[in-house]
DNA sequence: AATTTAAGCGTACACGTGTACGCTGTTGTG
DNA sequence: CACAACAGCGTACACGTGTACGCTTAAATT
């Protein structure tokens, strides 16, 4: 049981899960890539694919998987940058930005695949995302000292305007422009944290009150 | 020159429109059907497509074009309700909630083509959103008497947000999350207006100041 | 009335696809 | 050591694809 053999299926399974990879490109997705194109990338016959999976549908999810944890990765990163200090939202727009510009195509895909046609990839990745913001939210509620209720709508804004800049920042190359839309996406979460307080504060002075 | 002939011409032209149209759903997306496929369902011979589209992708523009013809028309409507009186950000939300109901397939089109794999058809999208998201500029720094770029920003911001619920919907059967959905969304737009308010009115303090 | 134009059809072709099937050689197991 | 398990290969098949080509038929033009 030394595992021999199944180190080297492993082996084989990385490599059709960086052949995928490797074709995804902001040209091509996931969906119009075939399973002779992945086999033959990863350096198999086409046949030699189903030992490993049952379907592209299967590596798909994989991918989507993976894609998940590189972005969990991606907040415990942002997180220890900011625990050395400096703004919140400036640290986890660049530390986003800088995902963008390293990962596209893992972010092309989950962005694809949240409005594609299988219902399970978006199911994959609509989770995924749902991590991402529950982590946000907790944060925000501990931080900003939220309501439970109003730190979820803060936080979920917060990913959908960080996921559509992510969205435009794939379609520009110029280097100066991508700064440009950083900045002003550190805006308008300013604006929603400033407004997300406020009525946050509001509905505690109602509470007083009562 | 009566036009019998184009008249026909135009008819079918249609035909292939609505047969395309037709095939789109949350499991099927432009860039998976076929030219047979549409011609098939427009009645025609599939080497008739190409009297009247040199592509599939020519097909494919057309109808992101009628995508944001339909979007124009949405915003004419929700402003003439608007007029008879009314929060402004509810009724929008509604107006665009009602559009996913009625339409959403071809609000699918336009969430998939923005991240789909032709650029082409991204700019096209893209460009449909920026007349929106233009329009919306005009209103806001004309109603709140915003400074221009905090205008925009805010614009941008709202855009991002409504299209990031309107993708939501889609995935959503019940009628009374949806409604959790819209009022969700509704928050989370009067967080970002009142963000943006303040944020301007203190730069005209530091103006008067100046 | 004669001629040109052009929408629509059917046939035909080469190509890429998923996958069923049987074989080979190596690794793991009794 | 004998045997079972199994990763990987090559062949083969049916199928759907885009599109080139030539034809028909009806409208438009001359």
């Amino acid at each position: 049981m030394s595992g021999v053999r199944a180190q080297q299926k492993e082996k084989t399974r990385r490599q059709i899960i960086n052949a995928a990879l490797k074709q995804l490109s902001a040209e091509r997705s996931f969906s119009s890539l075939s399973l002779r194109e992945v086999a033959k990338e990863a350096g198999l016959a086409p046949t030699s694919f189903y030992r490993h999976f049952s379907d592209m549908d299967e590596l798909g999810l994989t991918l989507v998987d993976e894609a998940g944890l590189t972005l969990r990765q991606l907040m415990r990163q942002a997180r220890q940058r900011i625990a050395k200090g400096g703004s919140v939202i400036q640290i986890s727009v660049e530390t986003f930005m800088e995902l963008i510009e390293s990962n596209g195509n893992v972010f092309r895909l989950l962005l694809r695949e949240r409005s594609g046609t299988s219902a399970a990839f978006r199911a994959a990745v609509i989770r995924e995302i749902r991590y991402f913001t529950m982590e946000l939210c907790d944060y925000l509620q501990k931080a900003n000292n939220l309501d439970a209720d109003v730190a979820y709508i803060h936080a979920h804004a917060a990913v959908t305007i960080v996921f559509g800049a992510g969205s435009d920042a794939l379609d520009i190359d110029d280097k100066e422009e991508r700064e440009q839309l950083a900045q002003q996406t550190i805006q308008q979460l300013r604006f929603i944290a400033r407004g997300a307080l406020e009525f946050s504060d509001r509905r505690k002075v109602s509470k007083k009150f009562r």
